[in-house]
DNA sequence: CTCGCGTAGCGTTCTGAGGC
DNA sequence: GCCTCAGAACGCTACGCGAG
C-alpha cells in the first residue's frame, strides 16, 4: 500500500504545511517546469498531492475557541424541545419526521430516538472537545474522562449511559432551519457522524462531528453557555431552563403553556408541570443564574430576571 | 493515580386521589 | 380547574474494589 500524505491534525499544523508546500514550489519552479513539460510523472504527482494539500488546507472548517468552562450552544437546540425534558424512566419515543415544538423563527424536525437532556450534555462536551481540531476530524477521549467532566459518577450504568447517549446522537436525522440576523440559514444531518467505542489498542473512544455543523455555530448563532452553573442543575427542567434563558439577554415572557411545549414537558397536567417550574426556577435563583422570577396569576407569563456577571459569580 | 465495574439504597419525578 | 400529598417507579449516587 503507498504511503498517502498525512492529514494535518491542527489549524497550526495546516499553515505550516501551506508554507512548507509553497516555498518547496518556488525552490521547484524552475526547474520542475522543465520536468513537467517533459511530462515527468514525479513532477506531476508531486503537483497533485501539493493540490490536494492545499485544498484540503483551504476546506478547515473549525468551531469558535471558547474557554475551558463554557460550552457553545447552538440558539435553535436551546429554543426547542430537541432535547427535551421528559421523564427519565418513561421509554424514549422513536420519531419520525416529527417537528419539534420552537420558539418562532426556528423550524426543527427529527428523526431518530427521542433525545434528552443528557445526551445535550454529551453532545455540548463532543462539540467542546471538537473545537481544537478540525471539524470533521476524529474527536478522542477516555470514557472515564468524558463521565468526569460531565459531573457523572464513574460506575458501570453511566457509561451504558454514556454509549446509549452518543449511538442515539449518531443514530437521528435532524432537519433545522432558523433565522438568525443575515437571513435563513439550515443544517441537516446527523449530529454525531461517526464513533468507536474503545479502541482495542488504547481504550479510548472516538467520535466525528459532521463539518456542516459549523452552521449552528456562527457568531450570531450561538451561546456560550456557563458549563460550571449547567453541571450543578441537576434537575432536567433546570438543565433546559438554563440553556433556555441563556441564549436571551433580555428574557421575554413567556406563557406556562408555551414553555410546556417548548422544553418538551410530559407532565399530563400543566399544574403538575407548573410546581416543576416554580422549583426548577428556584433553583436557577439558588445558583445565581437568575436574580428572580414571577408568573402573573391572571396570565400565566413568566418572566425572569437574569443575574448580571458579578451576581453570579458570587 | 487513572480507569472501569458492581451494587444497595437513596432521591427525584410523576401520577392519581381527594378536597377546595 | 387547581392544589396538596402520599405512593410508586426506577434512575442515580456513594462507596468500595480490582486492574493496569
Amino acid at each position: 500500500m503507498p504511503a498517502t500524505a498525512s492529514k494535518p491534525k491542527s489549524l497550526s499544523e495546516v499553515l505550516l504545511k501551506i508554507e512548507a508546500t509553497i516555498a518547496n514550489r518556488k525552490k521547484k519552479t524552475a526547474a520542475g517546469q522543465a520536468e513537467m513539460a517533459f511530462g515527468d510523472s514525479e513532477g506531476l504527482a508531486g503537483a497533485d498531492t501539493m493540490r490536494g494539500e492545499v485544498e484540503d488546507a483551504l476546506d478547515i472548517i473549525q468551531l469558535p475557541l471558547w474557554e475551558n468552562q463554557v460550552r457553545g450552544l447552538p440558539n435553535p437546540l436551546a429554543r426547542s424541545a430537541l432535547f427535551s425534558v421528559a421523564r427519565q424512566n418513561e421509554p424514549r419515543q422513536h420519531l419520525k419526521e416529527r417537528p419539534i415544538t420552537s420558539v418562532k423563527g426556528v423550524e426543527i424536525f427529527y428523526t431518530g430516538e427521542e433525545l434528552r437532556q443528557d445526551d445535550e450534555d454529551v453532545f455540548l462536551n463532543l462539540v467542546h472537545l471538537a473545537r481544537s481540531q478540525p471539524l470533521g476530524h476524529e474527536v478522542s477521549f477516555t470514557a472515564y474522562s468524558m463521565l468526569k467532566s460531565m459531573g457523572w459518577p464513574t460506575s458501570s450504568p453511566s457509561y451504558e449511559r454514556l454509549r446509549l447517549c452518543i449511538l442515539r446522537l449518531t443514530a437521528n436525522a435532524v432537519e433545522i432551519r432558523f433565522d438568525a440576523g443575515s437571513g435563513k440559514r439550515g443544517y441537516g444531518g446527523t449530529l454525531v457522524q461517526e464513533f468507536t467505542f474503545k479502541d482495542e489498542e488504547d481504550r479510548h473512544w472516538k467520535v466525528r462531528l459532521n463539518p456542516k455543523l459549523i452552521t449552528l455555530f456562527a457568531s450570531d448563532a450561538y451561546t456560550q453557555l456557563d458549563w460550571r452553573q449547567r453541571l450543578k442543575l441537576r434537575s432536567p427542567l433546570a438543565k433546559w431552563l438554563h440553556g433556555f434563558y441563556f441564549t436571551h439577554r433580555e428574557p421575554f415572557g413567556y406563557k406556562v403553556e408555551t414553555l410546556k411545549g417548548l422544553c418538551g414537558s410530559s407532565a399530563h397536567q400543566l399544574y403538575h408541570f407548573r410546581n416543576g417550574l416554580k422549583k426548577a426556577l428556584d433553583l436557577l435563583v439558588e445558583e445565581g443564574f437568575l436574580k428572580s422570577w414571577r408568573i402573573d396569576p391572571v396570565t400565566d407569563v413568566v418572566t425572569v430576571m437574569r443575574a448580571t456577571r458579578a451576581q453570579a459569580l458570587q
